[in-house]
DNA sequence: TGTAGAGTTCAACGTGTGTTGAATTAGCGG
DNA sequence: CCGCTAATTCAACACACGTTGAACTCTACA
């Protein structure tokens, strides 16, 4: 038999002759996307390149071709579509003061890693983080940066108190939220999963806050670092 | 050259004639807490059969022959040494009051899961759980049963509100708590990391005391399954 | 028309995985 | 002293992985 005669497979699967059927198809983007998905799914070490491959409908090669390796294409798999610090400001900063910062931060950050654009990046992150060092240094960057130094800001905490409160009081608002994310997103807890953003906002946000400008105990190691208000 | 004159390794490690050693060598047990150190830090994809009888010194036949498989290994390895309700309620009732329950909850939370019974344990777990849907399954179970389910009768919530209440409440909890646990063991930011029990546990007690009998918030759907005092 | 190069496929390599089966030895009950 | 059984080792299988290199076909441009 030659090899002649080949079914048409999702993009090109199957047995489909070599060449270059059109300039830029758009390959290179779905086999990002299916990275992104497939990580976000199984995490960087569960997830595999002939897996990815076969998600975008192409030759696992290809994604050698296009990516280099596959730590590379985490690594632009991950790289962010949109600045979460700007989203962020941009939530928290128009609607002044109503209905209390924390709530409208925990809101906030809830819609923003659950909307299309972040989900599967971020639930990626997240799913990494717990196997590959490099993951976690990316998340805890990613956490540290993006989401706790925007908050800071965002709510004057800079000004108000020392550096080392203010760190430890955002890590604080980072237990609480990477928490909701974890029950809510990986573990599906029921009650957390089932609720609204708008509800969990509401519940969970006075505890944020309480974090953000509420009385705290600091530990020593902080406290001492400057006189606060 | 002949296969004589080998060094000898850990445990039997490197070729020592087959054959029966002694009666009941420690070796089952030795393999079993090896793997749940393995499993604790590269969680369940990321540790190998051949890693763990390597650190136990061992051939890797052996974890077959005792454990059956992976997976069986595993869930054995898991199997809690102690059980976390009795630890919990212990150190929850004993000082009856004084100085908040939530404050008391975290710091035995923290501490139970950093002893050395649960430490390996609790930290395999949460890395598995993200990767394993088995393991996931394993921790909800964990923390729905062991420990939301005694803090509920502890602190007595199931006797002033309703189920749908205390279990809404209480996963409010267990979003704080896996958070801190997420944070300090997983990712270890720096300030969590740091910090001592003592020292979360007045900081992030409060909050927990909160969700437990503060007012918050309540689903509308969980809100309207019985009127609350 | 020719040639450079991009898009794609195929076949294979080397390595590491979980798992199996046979072989070997030591202790123990008869 | 003889088997039986438990403890252990070794060698191998089948498979999946990431990765590589060569081939092929089409487009674009000169």
């Amino acid at each position: 038999m030659s090899r002649a005669a080949k079914a048409r497979g999702g993009r090109n699967g199957a047995g489909r002759p070599p060449g270059r059927p059109a300039g830029d198809s758009g390959t290179r983007a779905a086999i990002g996307e299916a990275a992104r998905a497939q990580f976000a799914d199984h995490g960087y070490r569960g997830a595999t390149i002939r897996g990815i491959a076969a998600a975008a409908g192409v030759d696992p090669a290809l994604v050698h071709h296009y990516y280099g390796s596959k730590e590379a294409l985490f690594a632009a798999a991950m790289r962010l579509p949109v600045l979460p610090s700007e989203v962020m400001t941009a939530a928290l900063t128009s609607p002044a003061g109503f209905p209390g910062t924390g709530t409208r931060l925990v809101a906030a950050a809830l819609s923003l890693w659950e909307s299309d654009a972040l989900k599967d990046t971020f639930l990626g992150l997240l799913k990494s983080a717990v196997t590959s060092e490099h993951a976690a240094a990316m998340l805890r960057d990613f956490v540290t940066d993006s989401i706790l130094g925007t908050m800071v800001k965002v709510t004057g905490l800079a000004d108000r108190v020392s550096p080392a409160e203010a760190g430890y009081r955002a890590a604080m608002v980072a237990t609480q939220m990477l928490g909701l994310a974890m029950t809510r997103l990986v573990l599906r807890l029921p009650p957390v999963a089932a609720a609204s953003v708008e509800e969990l906002a509401a519940t969970v946000g006075p505890s944020v806050e309480r974090y953000l400008s509420g009385e705290i105990e600091l530990p020593a190691a902080v406290a001492g670092s400057q006189r606060r208000t």
